[in-house]
DNA sequence: AATCAGAGTGAGTAATCACTCATTTTGGAG
DNA sequence: CTCCAAAATGAGTGATTACTCACTCTGATT
């Protein structure tokens, strides 16, 4: 099984798909990432699909509709898996302490992430300016997530496992620094030699312990 | 002053400017922050201008020239004060600890991000797509900035203020709360009531002392 | 074998693109 | 005022854009 198709399985019910709407779906997702999706034209994407450019048009009505159909579903596949997390399991069962929820957190997200980082580029990329991926985001993520998170957090806190911040703010300080690491990672420095485990424990330490040193 | 004039005051030489030139640099911003540049036309930009489309190309032999030239200036305006920064001035003299340190960064720095919103903005979008803008960035701030924060955490780190982690790691962890902050504050989150100085001082406390709860 | 719906085609469309250039306007020096 | 170089113009360029449509192909059903 190509990379490729392992990408479109995550996203897409592939077998509804014929050879041709594949092929389309990938190059787009090349020729969107590489160049950006206004400098992309779909005469180009047809041939680098092998296809008609006609064709394009007879899947999508629009060539936003195709990137609308390419991004959409990676955030809803992104989101959902934290959405259900249940809140009493991360809390008492699995996770006695932060450091072990922190770590199965970042973990989980990165094999996502890597797999999908052209889909993920685009989607950064085009929410400014797509009204509608941006409502789509801040309703998953902002509402979705950020409760969640914020929920876990009062847990943990009425543990005596964290510090008595308000938590949105622990939220958007956690929440910043396991984007921060993948951003930094993946898409800013991607050529660099990275020790990951190491950098990831580095990355748990600094929000569980900060950088000051204690006395 | 109106706030545009502001804005070209700090990146360009004002003066040596004609009254269309600087129309154009600010019809230019405001396309390109909003719609991106590669779905900005030039004629748009004329028209919002108030100009002549062949003006443009009077001044500019290309369309990414244009773009260039808006964006390059910001980029060593953001990046000079911290180079010359003095290392032994901000260990010994002004800064005696980390905190009053990070203090003095963050305040210093939000200041011209705010004053350059709509060309930051279109820095980030652009840098991925112009190798022009990449290399510019990456030599400025990757060489400068990172080779510059290290030496000050080493310093801090010899007079026991800070862990010793490894430097290159401390300023990623750094250098990536801080931008996040003001990344969220500011690009994600601007319409959202902030308590700015509360949130530094919380970004501050946090990069210092993490989130754990100390026995 | 006949039928038919959906997949695929590719030439064609008007609109728009970045850019050119011959010409006119402008503003300051002599 | 005259003069002139730089600034500004806007109609015009060929190329490219997203999208259409009349048509063909394909494969499953009867």
């Amino acid at each position: 099984m190509t990379e490729e198709e392992l990408m479109l399985q995550q996203l897409f019910d592939e077998d509804k798909l014929t050879d041709k709407q594949k092929k389309i779906i990938v190059a787009a997702i090349e020729t969107f990432s590489e160049k950006g999706y206004a400098a992309s034209s779909t005469s180009e994407i047809a041939k680098k699909a092998g296809v008609a450019e006609g064709t394009i048009f007879r899947h999508y009505k629009t060539k936003k509709e195709l990137l609308v159909s390419i991004v959409a579903p990676l955030m809803t596949k992104f989101i959902a898996p934290l959405v259900v997390m249940d809140f009493n399991k991360v809390l008492d069962r699995d996770f006695e302490t932060v450091e072990e929820f922190l770590r199965a957190t970042i973990e989980n997200r990165r094999d996502l992430l890597v797999r999908m980082l052209p889909v993920v580029k685009i989607m950064f990329q085009e929410i400014p300016f797509q009204p509608e991926l941006r409502e789509q985001f801040l309703e998953l993520v902002v509402k979705n997530i950020f409760n969640r998170v914020e929920k876990v957090i009062i847990g943990y806190q009425e543990k005596g496992l964290l510090i008595d911040m308000p938590p949105e703010s622990i939220a958007r300080l956690t929440i910043t620094n396991i984007l921060g690491f993948l951003f930094t990672r993946y898409l800013l420095f991607p050529h660099l030699e990275w020790d990951d485990e190491l950098e990831i424990e580095r990355t748990i330490q600094f929000i569980m312990h900060g950088v000051g040193k204690k006395e």
